[in-house]
DNA sequence: CGTTTCTACAACCATCGGGTTGCAGATTAC
DNA sequence: GTAATCTGCAACCCGATGGTTGTAGAAACG
């Protein structure tokens, strides 16, 4: 069963924007389905730590990922909930696509002269 | 049938960002299914004609829209394979996540006592 | 023709984004 | 206790973004 609920446009927007960087999109993908600590994502991008540490900060407030101490290191997790509502978010979209498009056809077979404005 | 072009991290990039602002989402709305003038989307928003013809921009570089002139006016219309495009990048992340978690699985029940590294 | 409308583009400004370095707190290892 | 590791946060830099105003070209209307 499908969950309900419709986020606020800010929550969309961080969401797609968590999205839009390369390595944010890496990062996502290398803890979906296997957590990893911050410091080992850390050594896998030729960047600072720190930059790393932003990276999944922006994730987490786009809920796409969750933190999880264990001791002194920090467990990244995917959250793949979320992922698959923007990937419904997407969905409406190409639904609406479809209902304009059945609309106008069903126009055109009632009445070709009439032009809906 | 699905076209298998797999897009550049750029053009990801471009992509999500376009989608991550809520006016760039609403214009994209408006033009799914039925084309609209430039001038037309614009008096739809509170912000100077020029904001909204760099939101275009946006997406249409990002290939989400597209723009076709028609007379002295220049019709902005949706490219619904494009916003399809990125719902299965989406898609491909939910995959990676039944994958990883299935090989966990088999991975336990072949060898409960191991630890996968 | 002149006027209006639709569009485009440039310049400017404030804010945000992604990167850096440096410092400090907690936890583990020795 | 001391040292090493993992993390977090603040300050800073610079390029990109999102908005503005102003100017200008091209097409439609009178």
């Amino acid at each position: 069963m499908v969950v309900e609920t419709v986020p606020s446009q800010a929550e969309v927007d961080q969401i797609f924007h968590a999205l839009a960087d390369a390595t944010r999109r890496d990062i996502l993908e290398r803890v979906i389905g296997r957590e990893q600590s911050v410091s080992t994502l850390g050594r896998a991008y030729a960047m600072s730590l720190p930059a790393v540490q932003k990276h999944v900060g922006v994730l987490e407030r786009a809920g796409l990922v969750s933190k999880h101490r264990a001791g002194r290191e920090q467990h990244v997790r995917a959250e793949p909930e979320r992922i698959a509502l923007a990937r419904e978010l997407l969905g409406r979209y190409e639904e609406l696509w479809r209902t304009r498009i059945a609309a106008m056809d069903r126009l055109l077979a009632e009445d070709p002269t009439e032009q809906k404005e």
